[in-house]
DNA sequence: GATGAATGAGAGTTCATTCAT
DNA sequence: CATGAATGAACTCTCATTCAT
């Protein structure tokens, strides 16, 4: 039994590059096979270790699942953030954000797929999703929405509900990142232009002389 | 074991029925307990039949699954064809496509439930997904992108990628059903609202005067 | 998944003869092999028949181990009841108790090792016993001790604590069930006759004259 | 590995206090959790060391378990003798053997459950139990035997199968035995109390004037 | 002396499918 | 037509043991 430290995280030096292991290999599982095809013994095989060794340094399979979609965020904030803080306006910060999301999801398109796999599929004892819309919406939407709200108050994007702005927005990149998913030679580049044209359009305030 | 004679319709009323039940019958299980837990006992335990029933009725569960997409499908074009064919401008039929599907979508919301599940989950022999991206793009997104196509030969439309405005349309719409499907009280209306502004707005040639 | 009419007695009569079969099979293995060799595999094995056969019909190992229980005590009492039924006074009543108890044990040496090796190793999700000491005493102690507390009242037996007496009687009868469990030779009736000996005088009254 | 050298004592102290440390944390869990649920991991973690430590200390676990039986038979014959030989009667011995064991079972109940567990639960390789009945009657029951025939040989005793009395008495004890390792909270003296009674006159010659 | 890491076998359980009745 | 019974493979998880450090 391995010692219960995930609070603090003491995880030492070995242990940590093993579970990176072990979560690549899931990732390329998940990408290859799907949820369903995602065992252990499929996923220990693919990592070249035993299958207890999962067992041994994540607390189960749940665990190791939700690692996989909880370091694709990470991934992912790490890598958007200070290109959205790095604009300096607030149509320049909705077009970093578009862009590098959509940069990121281009990218890491195998990630993206074990994550997509992740949320669909996983389900807690009752059956319920264990990665409900809220949790999606409160990682994703909302700090697009407060982004957009932000830039409302200064006057500087237009009137609209920034909420569903927002969702908007987010279904139509998650919409991207599953064509992307599905089809791994796509060339995500117009969609990614035309969409940038389609929303900075819509959160910019009216032109003077509009009706 | 039954004649296989499914493509020359030759099922009886009964036969049909029983296949209806069935199918209802999963539908209720995949939007309850997911693709995961929806177990043949567990439909059949719904459907008030034993187990052996669907075996007899569907070459195996694989094809019982996509019968569940499939007639969401043909429901699906049943109602909203003669809701765009009826429309009088093109403008009025992408409208129609819109308001239709959402309208829809909301009327369905477990049947659109449970056509996620399988679509997400279904999986073939090889591992790879029974329901490809080609596969749900040639169902979806061609009919519209042709009537966008429509609509620009005839000068209503303004001048944009209709293949990729039919892809973004349906990542709106689809994102709306994923939310649908996990919010079983969400309120679609006011996303219908900006939606329909966003697009109608995007697929009109500019105004005159515009730069 | 099979029917849950476990209330309703509704089993068929195949499905009972199965159960009979899984249930022997389980007594032989726990007298053999003990709890912790008792696996699913070997009594499957033993019965002839695949593991899955058992999930079938019973709910659960549990289940089955408790069958292996629930089912000797109605044997016993089906066997043991009559018997002292058809004694004509309260000290014949506690001699056709002991003997009995004791004739069955001797005759169902196996069934009563398994049933210990039950007792003593099945245990619930909280690490705690299945079957608690008072359990055991509901079942086994308390008929003995109204037995005797009913002789009490009629003048016939002498005075002592019912209860305790009650619980020496089946602890020497438990002793006698664990040396013949474990020793499938022994012969119990010298054991069977000094024990009846200790307790006919220990519960008659004393003899007029006595201090 | 480290080198075996039980046969002669050679263990230094240190390491005697290790193997103590171990098995009396042995003791809590097997306590706790019953022979099943006493894993090694368990085991170490109660005891605050690593797994590998036990492995170190012991040859096996089933070594470990062992010493739990011995070191409590150890602990009880020591408890037990000198109270015994201080006795200057058979019956005064009898009485001793009985009170002290009582007694000592009353003030290490935790260990006697463990014990208990052991002794019900461990099997060797050919699935056989790994404490036989005959180990417990060679244990236990001889030297009461032994002290009960002496008491006849002089007269002191009545005229009895002392080997069949020497079991029932054990019986009695371990029944007791059972009973305070199920119910923590369960008062021994009242079954003490009467236990003493039902034996001392039991073992006892009969008056003169009886018939 | 002691540790954490890894193994590999075996556990109970679930499930799509097959088949005799 | 429909059923209940049975199979056998695959699943996750646990655990005693081994071993390099």
């Amino acid at each position: 039994m391995r010692p219960e430290n995930e609070s603090i995280g003491q995880r030492s030096f070995i242990e940590e590059a093993r579970r990176r292991q072990i979560i690549d290999a899931a990732v390329e599982v998940l990408a290859d096979a799907g949820f369903g095809g995602a065992s252990l013994a499929r996923i220990a095989d693919r990592a070249g270790i035993s299958k207890g060794v999962i067992s041994y340094h994540f607390a189960g399979k749940d665990e190791l699942l939700r690692q996989v979609v909880i370091s694709l965020y990470e991934n992912g904030a790490a890598m958007m953030v200070p290109r959205i803080e790095a604009a300096d306006s607030a149509l320049g910060r909705v077009r970093a954000y578009i862009e590098s999301n959509l940069e990121f999801l281009d990218t890491h398109r195998r990630h993206i797929t074990a994550m997509i796999e992740v949320v669909f599929g996983l389900r807690g004892a009752d059956d319920r999703p264990a990665f409900t819309a809220e949790d999606g919406d409160n990682a994703s939407v909302l700090p697009l929405a407060e982004l957009l709200r932000a830039g409302q108050d200064s006057g500087e994007l237009g009137d609209f509900d920034a909420w569903i702005m927002a969702q908007q927005i987010r279904d139509s990149i998650d919409g991207a990142a599953t064509r992307a998913a599905r089809d791994p030679d796509l060339d995500l580049s117009p969609y990614a232009d035309q969409m940038l044209a389609l929303y900075l359009r819509a959160v910019q305030p009216p032109p003077p002389g509009a009706s």
